[in-house]
DNA sequence: TTCATGATAAGG
DNA sequence: CTTATCATGAAC
């Protein structure tokens, strides 16, 4: 895919909450995206590592219009958390069955959204066998959202919870990762080719890549 | 590679 | 009421 760019982070270093929430109140979609990844997302006695994200923009008429993402045509009961202030969980049921999780970032009144794709469980690992226990290789225990919040057990009652507040039922604790590459989002039927996926190239919990059967091609576009 | 599954939201 | 969707696992 000649859409994949690659970078390399400076640091290891876990930042203090005030920073980061300050950080992903100021982002642009590909910079919540990439602040996301390689962070480590704890649910109890389960702690995933995060190494595969997709930015998801706003409305129409805001900062980052973004047709693929929940918040385009405007505030619904669903996509409430994306309006409000960074650092918060926004759950979504998938197609009626799977749960998945973004990251909100930008100011309040502004929807913005880090769609967490996948991650490898460095801790919990009975819990989450526990849950997932027709996948015996720990690499696909959350790779694919479904799967990472199948993996987590989120559901719609974690909607809205602070990440970064120390009482709250998931948290996430940023960490820069050692490098990541981006491409087109998977599963979009617009704007696919837009490059807000990232992820850690060396990590076997990415998911494969698969585009939407809907989504145009770029030479379909051009006629 | 295609299909069933089935909540949420938009459009007729 | 009908159709599309930030998906997955199983069937073909």
């Amino acid at each position: 895919m000649n859409y994949a760019t690659a970078g390399v982070a400076s640091s290891t270093v876990v930042e203090n909450r005030d920073v980061t929430i300050d950080r992903l109140d100021r982002a642009e979609p590909v910079d919540a995206a990439r602040i996301v990844l390689g962070s480590t997302l704890v649910v109890g006695d389960v702690r995933i590592r995060i190494v595969e994200v997709e930015a998801y923009g706003g409305e129409k008429d805001g900062p980052w219009p973004d047709p693929a993402s929940h918040s385009y045509r405007g505030r619904t009961p669903r996509n409430e958390v994306m309006f409000g202030p960074a650092g918060h969980l926004y759950v979504y049921r998938s197609y009626g069955m799977h749960f998945c999780m973004n990251v909100s970032y930008g100011p309040v009144g502004v929807a913005g959204g880090v769609l967490l794709r996948a991650g490898e469980v460095l801790d919990g690992c009975a819990t989450v066998q526990a849950r997932r226990p027709h996948v015996t290789r720990p690499a696909e225990w959350a790779r694919g959202p479904g799967n990472l919040g199948s993996a987590t057990g989120v559901t719609l009652a974690e909607n809205g919870a602070a990440l970064f507040e120390s009482d709250s039922p998931v948290r996430l604790e940023v960490a820069e990762s050692d490098g990541w590459v981006s491409g087109p989002r998977v599963g979009v039927s617009t704007a696919a080719d837009r490059p807000w996926r990232f992820w850690i190239p060396e990590s076997p919990a990415v998911s494969a890549y698969r585009r939407s059967p809907r989504a145009m091609s770029a030479d379909e576009q051009m006629g």
